[in-house]
DNA sequence: TTGATATATTCGCATATAGGTATGTATTAT
DNA sequence: ATAATACATACCTATATGCGAATATATCAA
């Protein structure tokens, strides 16, 4: 078996820096093809390329207007990821880092 | 060019189901290999191998007892991408949803 | 030393990727 | 009709993946 599809899920779409940017873009607002070409360095097949991704894990979507495609966030679709994330915030807390960094050195003894 | 590896980030990393499997029973302490494949639907080199991806990216930790190696979280790794999504967690919000769902419908219009 | 336990590594496979380049398809303008 | 603009798709390549199976390595037990 291969990797997961990048279009298996917001995990995996995200995985992918470019689909970030294009997201960080977009969450100002609509956005058409070109825009998005003029301010990422990235192709213009290669944007349309991820924005296919990204629409079919619904985490944009788009309107045509003329021959323009405009494209937007649709947010919502990242709050798997912020629900699953979020568990763990309260564990980079400085005191369980602090417990972190103690076992490190027990281990540094006993091995190093 | 082909994907970034797993190994490149943590967002990459944690794209595969599996690895956040383990991470999700990580959370609530320190386990051995054994112990995770006894929990998880995974063979043992499977866990040992997204152990290694884990490590590598920082989110997990090892110690050695006898023979065995306890593995624990290292959740500060997981920061970046709640710091990431964090950002999105307002757009989300009821108002831009009726928004989106209005667009949605006047694109129906204009060309269903 | 021999065997058992715990974990890591290797090998083979099918698969889908990101990017480049080229081309296709609407839509508007002349 | 023709050309130009905006975007999508097809084709190619190199790459590394996740899994299964087998094997290697380390540690402890008898």
């Amino acid at each position: 078996m291969a990797r997961a599809a990048t279009t298996a899920d917001a995990f995996n779409a995200v995985a992918e820096p470019r689909r970030r940017q294009i997201l960080d873009v977009l969450v100002e607002g609509e956005r058409s093809v070109t825009d998005l070409v003029e301010v990422l360095p990235v192709s213009q097949p290669q944007v349309s390329k991820h924005l296919k991704v990204l629409k079919e894990v619904g985490l944009v979507r788009s309107r045509s207007v003329g021959r323009q495609r405009l494209y937007r966030l649709n947010a919502i679709a990242l709050r798997p990821i912020h629900e699953w994330v979020k568990e763990y915030e309260r564990h980079w807390s400085e005191r369980l880092d602090r417990l972190d960094g103690y076992l490190d050195e027990l281990q540094r003894k006993d091995q190093g």
